[in-house]
DNA sequence: ATCAGGCGTGAATAGTTGTTCACTTCTTCA
DNA sequence: TGAAGAAGTGAACAACTATTCACGCCTGAT
């Protein structure tokens, strides 16, 4: 044994494994799935195509590490949102505008990691994004619930049906064009989130409360 | 000019016509969009694959042609749906309640038509087909409102957004497996109905009444 | 019956990208 | 410094399917 990992040369190899992942994960939010082939993505690290294949075994398990760190990501900006909140309605309220917002803050990823057609197998870890952050807003529906704001029913079920609205009515290809005017796009979330509030039960006139309340913060805390 | 096409000819033509657009959406039916390719859906239409291009220019287009054909079908089931309600609330509750019905019945279809991942391009022609039933959906949401059933809203986001509920919770990822059972299945489409009315802002008890209206006919009329 | 022309065929073609691998370059350590 | 081994390279490969097209067959008019 005359060769060892030195300290430096793990540092580097860390660091070019994140230089390809971050390349994959600006061609998505540039151009979508569609754009992380492993050519480009490999100009965009700086390496060569056979590189890529040190660091990741196949173009599908880049693509997933790439969804599961967005979806890390994206969690953790829920979760803070949310706990950030002084009660079970307003996290709820909190946690559905941060989605609202972090989705139409990066859209073009966010349809990426979402739905927009891979050529590889990437299922699974789509399948975890989605049961991660599904779960998540269950368990703020659940509190709610469990502390007599809403009224008892399939939190599962619920939470999967608020991200479908979300996301298709923010990034699905009838949402609307021009939400990059920041009024619109303002407003476009504060009705995404009142009727997602609606739909689980809270009164209107308290859900429209909420929502002014969840948006400000909810657009700061992405934005960190 | 010694060759004209005559009647019987004429009929043959439209009839292969039929026979590999029925093909493609058979096999979109057992298997997906990706089991949509022309060597297997010539040889369920009894045709060779040169020939399924003298009826289609392209797999695009027959695809696409496939999306339209299913959406306007759909489409005609959730008016006449509407139409047969006997108020305004009642004819958007029958309408949320016929897409989740035919969803549930044709899942992967449903999928197929809606989201899954294709390998040529028929974003205009999903694009086409989502304008059309949420155009529905918010015309029946807007006649609502007329009416001072609802709040007023931005009814072509509401609509969007409860497609993506309705989607997203039936034949999403996140869908629950056992919807085969015909009382769960009556279950999930009754609590996702739920969840939309309420969304656009009927009230919890009036929603619940509505949605077990629109349940049994729904199905009726899927099936017919 | 015969020919003119469209219709049907299916093997061959083509284009696209993920993946491989023999080779080169760089790093470590005696 | 040089040997040993790891990391990097990129041209070539592979696999998958949509699409083509030269050919033969069938249909319709004379």
């Amino acid at each position: 044994m005359v060769y060892r990992r030195t300290h430096q040369v793990v540092k580097r190899l860390a660091a070019r494994r994140s230089a390809i992942l971050a390349a994959a994960r600006d061609a998505a939010a540039e151009g979508g799935m569609a754009a992380v082939q492993i050519a480009p993505v490999a100009v965009r690290a700086n390496v060569a195509a056979g590189t890529v294949y040190r660091y990741f075994p196949s173009k599908a398990e880049l693509i997933s590490e790439l969804i599961a760190e967005v979806s890390r990501d994206g969690l953790a900006a829920i979760r803070r949102a949310a706990d950030a909140a002084p009660g079970p309605s307003s996290a709820l309220a909190a946690a559905v505008t941060t989605v609202a917002v972090q989705v139409l803050s990066q859209r073009k990823l966010a349809w990426g990691i979402l739905a927009e057609p891979v050529d590889v197998d990437v299922s699974v870890s789509r399948l975890a994004s989605r049961r991660e952050i599904s779960g998540e807003i269950a368990a703020r529906i659940d509190a709610a619930v469990r502390a007599g704001h809403l009224p008892a029913q399939d939190t599962a079920l619920a939470a999967t049906a608020l991200l479908g609205a979300l996301h298709e009515s923010l990034v699905g290809p009838l949402a609307p064009e021009n939400l990059d005017d920041p009024a619109k796009l303002r407003d476009a979330v504060q009705t995404v989130t009142l009727l997602a509030l609606r739909a689980v039960g809270v009164m209107d006139a308290r859900a429209r409360g909420l929502v002014v309340q969840a948006v400000l913060p909810a657009k700061a805390l992405v934005g960190a």
